[in-house]
This record gives structure tokens, C-alpha cells and sequence, in this order.
DNA sequence: TTCAATATGTACCGATCGGTACAAAATAAC
DNA sequence: GTTATTTTGTACCGATCGGTACATATTGAA
């Protein structure tokens, strides 16, 4: 099939550092040579394998969304019997470690990405994609909650949507606060307090 | 008193000149030619009156806060005899206009700069005074709570450092949604999610 | 009016930016 | 083994980066 010398490095695992270095530095705090340096190719290598830096960018934030953000909100989405506010604190607990791991940057790379976006900073067609992104997974909460709803899990005067805003809102501010540094323990609070609202919104408190 | 050439540009205007740029493209997304040319001054103007690009940023930030962020800390904290939940509603929505101006650019600047704060792309120093800056607004907060807890206005049971990093999270989240571009009214909804944690934890309502 | 002090405009510094030309090396098909 | 194809390493491109030297212009004080 394939003709010609072979790649001599990984183009995953590449691909993998290349994400935690715009995890940690953003996309403007990125060099292409930070990249080859730390990927350990070299240019063009980079440039065959990738497109350009704004190609190799949408790849990096491609893969984070499917290997992070999409198998916990898969989690959360998929039928289960435990009540809806156990579910939610289990989804947010788990971002909490995913933001606050000692393994990879603090912080989310989505968030990150967006405040970073809107200027000139990031081009326009990156904006797009994260914008995209955020209505797909408002989408998704929306519809678990309207799901809940029609199950009589949630409370008929409980607006999804407003219920979805709010989750990603506190969501987002936890992974700031991750990103300051904040430890795992003081962010399982803010979602204790969050759990209470939701509770507020079931079926079986009101 | 001042001997010498009279500066032909207005300092302050300047410096919120540059605020506002580095507001909309961030620390690394902000180049001192992009500063020269918006502020309509050259380079050796700016570096003698601002230092070089690392203070610009520490002034124009110290100056965000204490236009934007601070007056609004002080009005939420200020005695009042109005209920606590709707002294923290009317906080928070100065905020969200804070953050959806359409006069300034989307979102909040402390926030956006937090996110790009931890890597090599913004200096050690910067990072630091955002740290002290999120340090001394969950002071404030926390003790706001803390003397509405003593004056009888929120429960004993409440954890004022929990309800004032819960506050702080959901209000970091916001500034990332209008920075993404969400309307005012969507992140109204917000508030109110918000403020109904808020009277579970009230004294009156317990 | 002279002079010290400050600001301005131009022109430039070395370093780094994102990106590429080109030749050598390696591979599979023939 | 030859050849077409792909990757690699080096060396380089023009543009821009943050920052400055230096001469000129402007000011208040003496």
C-alpha cells in the first residue's frame, strides 16, 4: 500500500503533546518551534503530518473534546436508574479530576480556547469550531434534562435549557478556579451547592 | 514643577487604549505594534511611559480592576437592609452587564488573563497579581457572608468561604459564556438558578 | 537667551515568528 | 537494482517580535 520512508514517530502521541502544549500555553503562547522541540520532529516533518499550526490546533482541541469532554457527558447522558442529582454531581466530580489532574495542565482546554478566542488572537475559523462545540454540548445537556423531565424525574416547571446554562456555567468557573490553582476538595463544595439547586428542581422534593 | 517636553498624548486615555486591547486579544495576542498603533503613540513614548509591554499589561489590568470589578465588590458590600439574596442578584447582573457591554469587548479580562496565566505565555509576575486579585475578592466575599451570617441574615449552617467560591464559580462561568457570546437575558436565567441556592441558605426561608 | 530635561520620530537591533525549498535518506513496487 | 514516492534534516525565507540608540523638537527654569 503505502510508498515511500516511513514516519519515524507517532503521529498520536504526537498529536497528544501537542495538546497538552496548547493546554498549557494557549495558541498564541504556542511557537511552532516550542512544538517541534517538544514533539522532538522536526518542521516539515510537523507540517506534512499536521497542515499548519491552525490545522494542528483544531486536531489537539478535536482530540481533547473526544477523549475528555465527550466520554464523561456520554456517561452522564446514557440511562440509569440512580436519581438525576447523583448523576450530576458524579459527572461534575469528574470533570473536577479532569481539570485538577497533576498529570496534565490545569484547567480545561475548551474554556481556555474560548476566553482566549474572539480577538485576533485565534483565528476565526478556531472560534467557530469551539463555538460549535459549546451548542452541541448545551444540546446535550438540554435534551438529558428534557428526557428527565418527560420521565417525571424533574420538576414540569424546570426549564432545560435554563438547567443547562447554569450546569455549564458553574462547570466553566470550576475549571478557572482549577486553572488558579484551586485543589480538588474546595471545588467538590462548589458542587455540593449545586446539587442543592438541582434538588430544588426534582420531582420527588417538590 | 515638570520641566521638559509636555507629553502630546493623554496617559489615561492610553492606558485604557491598551486595556482594552489587551481585554480583546489577550497578553500573547497583544503585540506592542498592535499598542503603538491603537494608542496612537510610537514606541519610545510607550516605553517611557509605561515601561515596556509586561507593566503596560500589569496597569491596564490593576486599572480593569479597579474600574470594573472593584466598585462593584464595594456596592455589593456596603450595609444595606435589603435582603442578601437580592443584593447578590443585583451584583451579579451588573456583572453580566459588566461582561456583555457592547461598548467593550465580551467577557471579563481578570478571567480571560487567569486562563492564559500558568504557562510561558504570560510572565511569572502577572500571573502572581492575578493570583493575589482572586485571592482578595474570595476574602471580601467570604466576609460579606460571614457578617450577614452573624447579623442572623443567612444560616448558621452556610460555609461563607463555600457560598463565596460558589459564587465566584458561577460568576467566572458567566463572564466565559458572554465571552462566547451568549446574550444578557440567557445569562439572567443564570442568576436566578443562582439566587435560589442562595435562599436555601438564608435564615428566613430555613 | 541659554540650558537642562523630557518627549517625539525615525531607524534600527538581535531574536523569533510561521512557513518552505531542497537535497539526502529510506521505503515499496516493479 | 531501478524507480517512484514519502520523510527527514538543514538551511533558509520575509515578516514580525519586544526593545532601544540617537537625533530632533519642545518645554520650564535660570
Amino acid at each position: 500500500m503505502s510508498v515511500g520512508r516511513k514516519r519515524s514517530f507517532d503521529k498520536s502521541e504526537a498529536l497528544d503533546k501537542a495538546m497538552r502544549l496548547f493546554w498549557e500555553n494557549g495558541y498564541s503562547g504556542t511557537s511552532v518551534s516550542d512544538l517541534t522541540e517538544q514533539l522532538g520532529i522536526n518542521k516539515p516533518s510537523l507540517y506534512a503530518a499536521f497542515g499548519n499550526k491552525e490545522q494542528l490546533f483544531q486536531s489537539a482541541l478535536e482530540r481533547y473534546m473526544a477523549r475528555y469532554a465527550a466520554p464523561l457527558l456520554e456517561q452522564l447522558t446514557t440511562p440509569d436508574e440512580k436519581p438525576l442529582a447523583q448523576r450530576v454531581r458524579h459527572y461534575m466530580n469528574n470533570i473536577i479530576e479532569l481539570v485538577s489532574d497533576t498529570s496534565s495542565p490545569k484547567g480545561c482546554l475548551y474554556v481556555k480556547s474560548s476566553c482566549e478566542a474572539g480577538g485576533t488572537g485565534i483565528p476565526e475559523e478556531i472560534t467557530q469550531s469551539l463555538q460549535n462545540m459549546g451548542l452541541a454540548s448545551q444540546q446535550v445537556l438540554t435534551t438529558l434534562f428534557e428526557q428527565e423531565q418527560r420521565q417525571g424525574r424533574l420538576s414540569t416547571t424546570a426549564e432545560p435549557k435554563v438547567l443547562a446554562d447554569y450546569l455549564m456555567s458553574v462547570l466553566y468557573g470550576i475549571s478557572v478556579l482549577a486553572r488558579q490553582g484551586r485543589p480538588k476538595q474546595e471545588l467538590s463544595t462548589i458542587v455540593e451547592m449545586t446539587i442543592k439547586t438541582l434538588s430544588l428542581q426534582s420531582a420527588d422534593t417538590a
